[in-house]
DNA sequence: TCTGGGGTCCTAGGACCC
DNA sequence: TCTGGGGTCCTAGGACCC
């Protein structure tokens, strides 16, 4: 059997942590820049406000219903995430993680227990420990353990948040409830296109014939159709090396001098370098792209990217900070307001991959150069040394009216008692 | 006025090789 | 009329996830 656990509208549930006179009251989190709404918590949710949303078109909901509005704070969110995962793999070391709120745990080691009382004990301890609370799904296979959760999420009383699905009945009607689109796997397209066809259910799904899934939805759908049926297809995947390391942005506001620009690809080119460090590993190429705004109809619209083959593999902040000017140089043009840029680092390999050509002139300085950095600001904060191109703000150089404290992660925002 | 950011995998088709 | 048979690599585009 498969677990998976998700916490319950996780970022809502953070910002709630330390603000318990929020419980039950409606809360929603905005994207960077304070742009859109990309969490809610129940109470949102049931004043209509849609996932995705931008903040401004919601403005007269959020004040007449005086909802809470907070800016991302991912810090917050990524500690509290690794808290939960911590817990989770003191109960069972065969992990996935598989997104900040989200781990899939392989049960075959548990099979003479019981496990709504295992499921039950997982819930307290983290609501206990941590402060959040969480929904748990248990099933034969992965994507029958999301069909479960599903359920366990969308009749709380009945359920008290998990849901086990360990017969066949139990499995049809489950698959009988579930409405295709909401199956794991199948997004809006592929939704429409079985609809079209008139499968409504997951139940409908599964009794397709194998040749017409595999025609219009490839060997993935064929995969996930055996898998929703009860026939494992999906093991737990381990953590390997990112492919590809991006840091993008949109703006706080519009620039139009390369100078600004210039500023902020350093900076975006700083972090995917230390991305690459923090993953062991470096890169053999990386693109730039600049952007204007995407939704104004007024002024004059510009993208453009630029894939730029480096001379050696690197993950030294000067060598890819270098190249993404080389890269903002050739796609910069006078005239333009910009509002969003970013750097994409490709051809990532593990370090020990390194193989030097007989001509290169890689800097190896650069290597203690780095670790020293990356030591420092450690230590004494993301900041502290960063490339004099760059401004002090760094990444967090956008809007963000409503941020909550770093409760768990800064001293200075430590919550006090008064006594 | 205002609109996020980060990933993955699969496939068809074109170009090339012998 | 009719036109081999076997590969590889790369890329764009389309799908999906959180």
């Amino acid at each position: 059997m498969f677990a998976l656990i998700d916490c319950n509208n996780f970022y809502a549930s953070c910002e709630r942590i330390f603000r318990p006179e929020l419980n039950g009251k409606p809360i929603v989190v905005l994207s960077n820049n304070d742009g859109c709404i990309i969490a809610r918590s129940n109470e949102a949710k049931a004043l209509g406000i849609p996932m995705g949303a931008p903040l401004f078109q919601y403005e007269n909901v959020i004040r007449e219903n005086n909802v809470y509005v907070f800016s991302a704070n991912f810090e917050l969110y990524g500690d509290i995430s690794n808290r939960v995962m911590s817990i989770l793999s003191d109960f069972c070391p065969e992990i996935e993680i598989y997104s900040i709120d989200e781990a899939f745990l392989d049960l075959s080691q548990y099979k003479n227990f019981n496990l709504r009382n295992f499921a039950e004990e997982v819930k307290k301890r983290v609501l206990k420990w941590v402060g959040v609370p969480i929904g748990i799904g248990i099933a034969p296979t992965k994507s029958l353990a999301k069909v479960a959760n599903h359920i366990a999420k969308k009749f709380p009383e009945y359920t008290k948040n998990i849901h086990i699905i360990d017969s066949e009945e139990k499995k049809l009607k489950a698959l009988k409830w579930l409405p295709v689109e909401d199956v794991w796997g199948i997004g809006p397209n592929y939704a429409e296109l079985l609809n079209r066809v008139n499968v409504r259910k997951a139940y409908d799904f599964i009794q397709l014939p194998d040749q017409w899934i595999k025609k219009h939805m490839k060997i993935n759908g064929l995969l996930l159709k055996y898998d929703l049926s009860g026939i494992k297809m999906m093991s737990l995947e381990t953590p390997t090396m990112r492919k590809n390391i991006a840091t993008t942005r949109s703006f706080e506001t519009y620039y139009e001098k390369f100078d600004d620009l210039k500023e902020r690809i350093t900076t975006f080119a700083s972090q995917c370098a230390f991305k690459l460090r923090q993953q062991k590993s470096h890169c053999k190429s990386l693109s730039v792209f600049v952007a204007t705004n995407r939704f104004s109809t007024n002024s004059d619209k510009y993208f453009a990217s630029i894939h730029l083959q480096l001379p050696y593999s690197t993950n030294s902040t000067i060598d890819i900070v270098k190249y993404a000017i080389i890269g903002l140089k050739k796609i910069f043009k006078e005239g333009y307001q910009y509002k969003k840029a970013g750097v994409i680092c490709h051809e990532v390999y593990p370090e020990s991959f390194y193989q030097p050509t007989f001509f290169e002139n890689r800097n190896e300085k650069h290597l203690l150069l780095m670790k020293t950095l990356d030591k420092i600001n450690h230590t004494y904060g993301n900041n502290t040394i960063r490339l004099a191109s760059q401004d002090e703000k760094g990444l967090n150089k956008m809007k963000r009216n409503f941020l909550s404290p770093c409760y768990t992660t800064r001293i200075e925002d430590i919550i006090t008692i008064k006594v």
